[in-house]
DNA sequence: ACTGTCATACCGACCGGTAGGTAGGTGGCC
DNA sequence: GGCCACCTACCTACCGGTCGGTATGACAGT
């Protein structure tokens, strides 16, 4: 039952197929039987390293989060300016939106389907998510300071409504299959904070 | 097996009891049976109705598809300006949005969950959102001939962005449980569109 | 070096429950 | 009498989860 990896490749192959199996149809349509098919694996061996269903979605979810973070960190760490910081996330977002292997927002994919059903789920996409926008919102909180000082606008609800955007497109795109509006509206997203902090 | 509505009490307790679980769970964990009893009628009368579950989420999409449309046409019928009517439809969003009986968005749920397995309910989806977003682009395009013509902006791919912060707020708002975030959200668009559009 | 012990990793048959869906009615109304 | 709305009973498949078992390998005692 001992679920941290390091570099264990059967729960890896597991984690991999559940993730995917997932994010393409959810976490209810997503059956434990599909995910060890796919993952070349029998179930008595799924239930050697999750007690439950519920469980591989919180490992799954901590693991989406902790790389997404860790992606965004990658892209801007160096960089001191704080709105500059914010303008290389947008950009790091528009240039991964439209890579091929883009497959969704496991968070936002459990954020809709089971914040009734699964509390404790929920909590998780809840702290990833008012993680993301707290961080955001604080360095355009910082950057007003610098840039917009006497202006009127609420900087710190601007991460969330960045996030938004982000969850939003994503949404649209299950429907559409391409990411080129996602793209677009995170331009159009660019475009709002240079309005609001000037070029 | 007739599904065409004038007033049947038995298929609107169907339809509302349906709309209203998979409001909140989805559509792949809302059951048949969950769906009878909440309805008080037994799954015979709901096959009597639907042929299958798809059909029965074809039928909800469709309605609460129209249902949205209206609201939006009653809102702003009278309004010959189109940018005046575009923000009339954002108050209007945002009015609705924190009412407590706002459930979410059937489109949106539908979307998320159901994009890669349901084809049929996929391509509904499509249609309803490409409607909202390509009405919403007519009218700001014809608000950039009238009121900023000379400007470099794509006012036809606002429509899409707007959809899509509305969209990404209602995921966002499942994991908060409050309409205010989303609020705030339409006040960050609306903002945007003054600082295109001029005061 | 050999052997017994024990934990770990993994297997696959099996369980009860519930899912979507079907069949065959019953009763009331034109 | 026949149609329509609706009901009861039932079917099969598959769901999440359990359980008894096996293969492997590290380690200890002799």
């Amino acid at each position: 039952m001992s679920t941290t990896n390091t570099e264990n490749p059967t729960l890896t192959k597991l984690l991999d197929a559940a993730e995917e199996q997932m994010l393409s149809c959810g976490y209810v349509a997503a059956s434990i039987d599909g995910i060890c098919t796919a993952a070349g694996v029998t179930k008595g061996s799924f239930f050697h390293y999750f007690k439950s269903k519920e469980e591989l979605g919180k490992v799954l979810l901590e693991r989406f989060g902790n790389r997404q973070q860790e992606r965004f960190m990658d892209a801007c760490t160096g960089i001191a300016d704080p709105l500059e910081r914010v303008y290389k996330v947008i950009e790091t977002a528009i240039q991964s939106c439209q890579s091929p292997d883009m497959k969704g927002c496991l968070i936002g994919t459990f954020a809709q389907e089971i914040s009734e059903t699964h509390p404790e789920l929920r909590e998780i996409c809840k702290c990833s998510f008012e993680g993301f926008a707290t961080g955001m919102g604080a360095d355009l909180t910082a950057a007003k300071e610098l840039y917009a000082k006497g202006a009127s606008f609420d900087a710190a609800s601007l991460g969330a409504y960045f996030l938004s955007v982000i969850q939003g497109s994503m949404l649209l795109m299950r429907t559409n299959g391409d990411g080129e509006a996602m793209a677009l509206n995170l331009e159009h997203f660019r475009e709002y904070l240079r309005s609001l902090y000037g070029r």
